[in-house]
DNA sequence: CAATTTAGTCTCTTTATGCAACCATTTTCG
DNA sequence: CGAAAATGGTTGCATAAAGAGACTAAATTG
């Protein structure tokens, strides 16, 4: 039986939990392209319908589509992205500009998302400290959580002593 | 068999399929934590020593990997991050930080990642325009890429008439 | 209200994952 | 240096998940 991540203390194994199996990314893509009906889905991603009804469902039941009833005469669903759902943006976008820079290459992107304002392109997500300066991986040090396990604690100290997180 | 991603014109099918695996990130986050070695990886996973090995391998055929030989009395390797690999740190940061709010909860971080200037956690990651404004959904617009096949023309166009990007 | 589309479920085959045993190299240590 | 132990895998078998397609009930269309 494939190994579950939910007991993990890691909030990145969580995130697969709930986000990591195979072709539940290209779901959340296309539900941020629009896409809400079933037949959509099916149609565009080419999924048997079979994966498609159990990734539906196991989204809707960690709260990342809603299911909502739009029948006229009965009952009939669409299935769209909830505020956490909208809030993978941020991790689809990682995604999109790491393969774009990596994967596909600057100057072959299939898409471009870009600032209505300006019409360019969306800068690469980066993280900055509060005082909004671009920070480098030696200026972060991990800490463990107010939810860290004995283990995680072990773990981050380990890492810290090797200074090599 | 398993559909393949990698004919797909689209990034985040180009990252899955890089990324996407089981397991997949689970190794990754462990090399961020500055795991090398075979051993490391399956004891700290508790991941089966084939599948390990079949990942391993996959990442440093894509170049997120790179196996550095430090024998000493003949070659034994090592796992380390490529430019390409410590680039994915948004990625998982993007991850970390959506699972940090909506699965595990505030207050229940297993970890937390620290500005050491000022000890306090690093911002979220956010989509900014080029003039360093925060950037809303409505503010964006998708167009075709560079690298954008007719199929991606069209989907784009389609989706931007619904005006539901 | 009959025909067609939609949204699934069910069954069967193929592929991926997990577990455990086994083996070759490398490292440790007397 | 050389034997013992640890490391880093490979191989074979059991089980779970994904793909394809037939089938069905409900919803929509005309």
């Amino acid at each position: 039986m494939r190994r579950r991540f939910d007991k993990e203390n890691c909030s990145v194994a969580q995130a697969l939990e709930v986000l990591g199996d195979w072709w539940t990314l290209l779901v959340i893509r296309e539900a941020f392209f629009g896409v809400r009906r079933f037949g959509e889905f099916q149609a565009n991603l080419g999924i048997s319908k079979n994966v498609l009804t159990q990734r539906l469902g196991h989204l809707v039941d960690h709260g990342v589509l809603a299911q909502v009833d739009v029948g006229e005469h009965g009952t009939h669903y669409e299935y769209v992205l909830t505020p956490m759902g909208k809030d993978l943006l941020a991790v689809m976008t990682a995604l999109r500009q790491w393969a774009d820079r990596w994967v596909v290459g600057p100057g072959h992107e299939p898409i471009l998302v870009c600032d209505r304002r300006t019409g360019r392109p969306v800068p690469r997500l980066q993280l900055r400290g509060e005082d909004g300066e671009l920070l480098r991986a030696a200026q972060m040090e991990v800490r463990p959580g107010p939810g860290a396990s004995k283990a995680t604690v072990a773990r981050v100290r380990r890492a810290a002593m090797q200074g090599r997180v």
